[in-house]
DNA sequence: GGCGTCCAGTGATTGAGATCACACATAACT
DNA sequence: AGTTATGTGTGATCTCAATCACTGGACGCC
């Protein structure tokens, strides 16, 4: 909402950073073919299995992208903040969206369509690059991914590795050891990829050993040595 | 070898084909850049957690992805084949290898250089583009991959999914349901993320069912209908 | 030939985690 | 208040696949 009038510096600096450090006659040109638009906590950006629209942009907010299998259970691949590109193999390869997307907390998108995309991609080399290094960080994240799921033994592990790859995360707030989690059990379970009933247990287990303390919503990680050792074992 | 000596535009297919549609003068000036060689059965082109040296695109022969655990464990993550480029994200992002690529077979493999790729693409959004769709295609891969070993409850299901996938890629040769499996059960184990004795088990099971018959290292799958079945069960 | 090494096959045992079946706590709506 | 949802906490049971511990076959090598 527009509360300060006074302030339209600030949203040329929400465009800028949208862009990252692009040259501005590059920026001001993508502004023209782009469109930013607010979400709803729950909104889907896109699902799983259709044909690419476009790229989007995160430039403020948590998306949750998640894959379905035909039994109706879940896996959440992860969980993309601002500064992260959605949609980008798919828009770029023609090939239908790979994942679900929808918005964990009310955010703030660009989108590009797909036309656009590829054709600024042909005309500007530095966009280009840009596109893919986002791209790149994907495919990264992804790759962890898999490899923090498929070899940890234990469910045990991880969770253990989950809750440490937050804090390293998230560590920009205050406490280092203090956050919030906004995920259900049963989420926390489809990004693990273990049930629901199991995530509790595993939880109520730390909590006995003193790794963790919950407040409310609150997570405190009081031992991240144990937690740490838990990896690896 | 050179066994055909009166066909130079053989080796000139070839080339093209390296660098898919792209345009002549770009095609004229990669090859300046690119250097191809012959990599033996089991040579590594890189190695999980080194700094990327550039890009790898398979002219040839069959490149095995995988990532290790700490506890010496591994998880393959697809055998990649001719047209496809490997290490693209790294070498963008500079970014350390996120897995290993080891030569399954004798293999033809054309490298370029990563400050190579990084100044042709900003010059050459063709380029850009082309790099990105083929990183495209290996994010589309393994997202499928994750699907695959995640979603499936069973390992029963997890194995028929992959002989599967497996028919339908290499349709391409003469019968449609024989197929050479160059992997060992140890591998297969790897691919699926289960034990060697599993996959063993597994095999015998579907052969007496009659799903399957093996001949020597040629596997032939007789009953195609029941081995989908089994998936999504 | 004999000898190592790698790979496939099979049984017996075991355990981690899925699943089912609840009770209980919030929060949210009207 | 009450009354649905939605999320959490726990016990009892059961199943699949890991693990251990072998045997036997195939290939290469000295």
């Amino acid at each position: 909402m527009a509360t300060q009038p006074i302030k339209p510096p600030q949203k040329l600096n929400a465009a800028q950073s949208a862009f990252g450090e692009l040259s501005p006659a590059l920026v001001r040109e993508l502004e023209t073919i782009s469109l930013t638009n607010h979400y709803p906590t729950g909104a889907v950006l896109f699902s799983e299995g259709h044909p690419p629209r476009g790229i989007y942009l995160i430039q403020r907010g948590l998306v949750k992208l998640s894959v379905c299998a035909s039994d109706g259970r879940t896996l959440i691949l992860r969980i993309a903040r601002d500064g992260e590109a959605l949609g980008a193999a798919s828009t770029v390869g023609s090939r239908d969206y790979e994942a679900t997307a929808e918005a964990q907390q009310p955010c703030d998108i660009t989108f590009i369509r797909q036309s656009d995309v590829l054709r600024m991609m042909r005309v500007h080399g530095e966009f280009a690059l840009w596109i893919t290094q986002l791209l790149s960080r994907d495919y990264n994240f992804t790759c962890r991914e898999i490899r923090t799921l498929m070899l940890s033994g234990s469910a045990t592990e991880k969770l253990a590795r989950l809750l440490v790859g937050w804090l390293d995360e998230r560590h920009v707030t205050h406490n280092p050891d203090r956050m919030k989690v906004p995920l259900t059990h049963e989420e926390i379970g489809q990004m693990i990829g273990t049930s629901r009933e199991t995530v509790t247990r595993l939880m109520a287990g730390f909590r006995k050993q003193r790794f963790i303390e919950t407040e409310g919503a609150t997570l405190v990680v009081s031992n991240r040595v144990a937690l740490e050792n838990l990896i690896t074992a």
